[in-house]
DNA sequence: TATTGTTATACTCTATAACTATA
DNA sequence: TATAGTTATAGAGTATAACAATA
């Protein structure tokens, strides 16, 4: 039961990421006091995830893909033939919410549901070669342009070390 | 214009943390591949905050404070007297949203509206004593709860180097 | 004319109950 | 009976336009 809750051992100081060099936080007037606010780590991480997703929404407009959208893309491809339970459940969504999200990446041919021969109640997901294809063309905007940028504002060290960390308190946490 | 940003020095390796240990993912059933999702720092950050926010509606139930309500109300201690613009703005909250908010956190009496004396269209915000009680007893509950737990699973030194890199992307991204 | 707080409104996300068709 | 997909619905959160009071 989450086992491992205690296996940090150092942590080295990491890259000297520049702080209060502008102080122009809030622009014109006397920006105000952050207080305990900038210690909170719930605050800071709701603010960086939201810079994060506008980042990705900018780099893949072009292919008019969400997170979410691209996120079930990928997972379709990587296991061809899951149900809709499957999906959803692995990306957190619920059943009921992921009808749509399906219809709509199903009305834009991007993937198919699939009658199983088995369970004739379920659903086998699979891309379309379209899908496919969009679903690579997405993979090279976000690996040139989005999982750049954060490797230029971080370096790969410190980019490794937050996937990392986020990884472990979505998993531990 | 969103000067530095390619300040990253080394950032040598942090903490061990545990890596696919129990290999539980998803329980039961053949786990599904996550592929290019592991990678793709926008997941990870997504289901981090999750997590953390639900970790800190637990810690502050007995309070009936949400993350952005608490945002709120240390805010204004720290800043007491400003309007709704200045206090909406600083924390990404549209000022037409704010107002019922307000009106939340004021019906319990945590905070008032003080009609200014300078410019009767603004109002002065400020916790009540009250309010001031209950942000004390808040900051309690989440530092030796919330974020002790965060200590827990991340250790220390990786947990300030996640709120710096965190804060770096909030700001320079 | 511009700004503060406000209302109305709409759109997305998220959450729950209940239905249908299968098993 | 239990499960997969679905419908309906309700509640947050977020976004924009426009209005009244005030500057």
């Amino acid at each position: 039961m989450t086992a491992h809750k205690t296996t940090q051992l150092d942590a080295s100081r990491l890259a000297r990421l520049p702080r209060e060099v502008a102080m122009d936080d809030d622009a014109e007037a006397s920006a105000l006091k952050m207080g305990e606010l900038s210690d909170l780590l719930g605050y800071s991480l709701k603010r960086a995830q939201l810079k994060v997703f506008e980042d990705f929404l900018r780099c893949v407009s072009s292919l008019q893909l969400t997170p979410a959208q691209f996120s079930v893309l990928l997972l379709m491809e990587k296991n061809p033939g899951r149900n809709q339970t499957e999906i959803a459940n692995t990306l957190g969504i619920l059943r009921p919410n992921f009808v749509a999200m399906l219809d709509g990446l199903e009305s834009r041919e991007l993937c198919m549901r699939v009658r199983s021969a088995h369970d004739r109640r379920s659903h086998n997901l699979m891309l379309t070669d379209k899908g496919r294809a969009t679903l690579a063309r997405a993979k090279k905007l976000i690996a040139t342009k989005h999982e750049a940028r954060l490797n230029e504002v971080l370096g790969p060290a410190n980019r490794a070390a937050l996937l990392e960390m986020l990884a472990t308190i979505a998993r531990d946490f």
